[in-house]
DNA sequence: CAGTCGTGGCT
DNA sequence: TAGCCAAGACT
């Protein structure tokens, strides 16, 4: 039923023919011409891009190779420069795991990017993803590449019932049954494209998929109702104050403890989050606050609301988070209501 | 191993 | 619009 030779030379066709470039793709011809992916740039694209958007991944992927052209220089770098850097792309562990996994590419492995998957999987920030992709990328190594694109592509192809996250372990296996040695980097990124072009959450476009004749979900016609996934819990609200502290054009920040949220990040000061409080006791100084605005941010797990205080003529605006590479905070990505001024478009 | 980690775009 | 989702890793 499913024949995996013909699979595979199906997508892998598709894969040369539809001619997807990626700023740090190297396509099947310049390959066969004998370009040769760099692992360190192979690495900070795939770190950038976990549980990331492409598009708002690609200027950081460029701006970091362009300030550390390799991973000696991004090992000799200033930890706060990296961090500021990461400043707006999210899950910031993973800025801080950059810097100690080049520091231990440069200290252990001579300065040279390992290609192999075992020895990848015991660097800071490579989990089972992006060593398996680095592996088959740079390498060529047959390797199990499994992310949210490729479980979604998988569940369809075999109309897995198994409810995910628990059946995590059961996708991971059906898709390690199509691993073959023919081309491993390039079958990995043209099944991800796949996942992420025809093969969509909510409008698959089946008609064009070059899988159609395998899909088991497609031909019962229940393709969008995979991966099945148990239900998630709603996400709690938690409250707090914070505060803007002016003077001149500069705001008071805090650095951020390398561990939790938002480790190691540049912020305003702030109470502690949960339920709201009632006095300024959490306040950089003594001050008459006065609160000027309200603040949403919707973390993973939870929903965060900031009453912000500041002095009368101070504002707050939607381009005003907790981080910034000047060391200036900005902004509260939601601005829900400001005592002085517009609220938004 | 279930919880902890951001942020923006899409429907 | 409220939820879903994104080239996941770590504890």
């Amino acid at each position: 039923m499913h024949n995996v030779f013909d699979m595979r030379a199906a997508i892998l066709r598709w894969y040369d023919d539809q001619g997807r470039t990626l700023p740090w793709r190297v396509r099947p011809e310049d390959r066969a011409a004998g370009v040769v992916p760099e692992p360190y740039a192979i690495w900070l694209s795939e770190v950038m891009s976990q549980q990331t958007t492409l598009a708002h991944a690609t200027p950081y992927w460029t701006a970091y190779l362009s300030t550390f052209p390799t991973v000696i220089d991004l090992a000799d770098a200033d930890r706060e420069v990296i961090l500021s850097m990461w400043a707006g792309l999210g899950y910031y562990a993973r800025a801080r795991n950059l810097h100690k996994c080049a520091g231990v590419v440069r200290d252990e492995h001579g300065g040279v990017f390992p290609t192999d998957e075992k020895t990848l999987l015991t660097l800071p920030g490579i989990g089972p993803y992006t060593a398996a992709t680095i592996a088959a990328i740079c390498a060529e190594e047959a390797t199990n590449i499994v992310d949210g694109n490729v479980e979604r592509v998988i569940s369809r192809i075999f109309a897995y019932d198994d409810p995910l996250p628990k059946g995590r372990k059961g996708l991971r296996e059906l898709a390690g049954t199509l691993v073959r040695d023919d081309r491993p980097g390039d079958y990995g990124q043209a099944l991800m494209d796949l996942g992420a072009t025809i093969c969509s959450p909510k409008s698959p476009t089946c008609l064009i998929c070059p899988w159609q004749t395998w899909c088991v979900a497609h031909a019962a016609g229940e393709s969008v109702k995979y991966p099945i996934k148990t239900k998630k819990k709603p996400t709690p609200v938690r409250y707090g104050y914070a505060y803007v502290l002016r003077c001149g054009d500069q705001i008071l920040v805090e650095r951020r403890p390398d561990k939790g949220l938002l480790g190691g990040m540049l912020g305003v000061p702030t109470s502690a989050w949960g339920e709201k409080p009632t006095d300024h006791s959490a306040a950089p100084m003594k001050r008459n606050w006065e609160k000027i605005g309200e603040v949403v941010h919707v973390f993973t797990h939870f929903e965060l609301r900031l009453d912000v205080f500041g002095a009368e003529k101070d504002q707050i605006d939607d381009r005003m988070w907790m981080f910034d590479p000047s060391g200036l905070p900005t902004v509260f990505s939601k601005v829900v209501k400001s005592a002085h001024k517009k609220t938004g478009p």
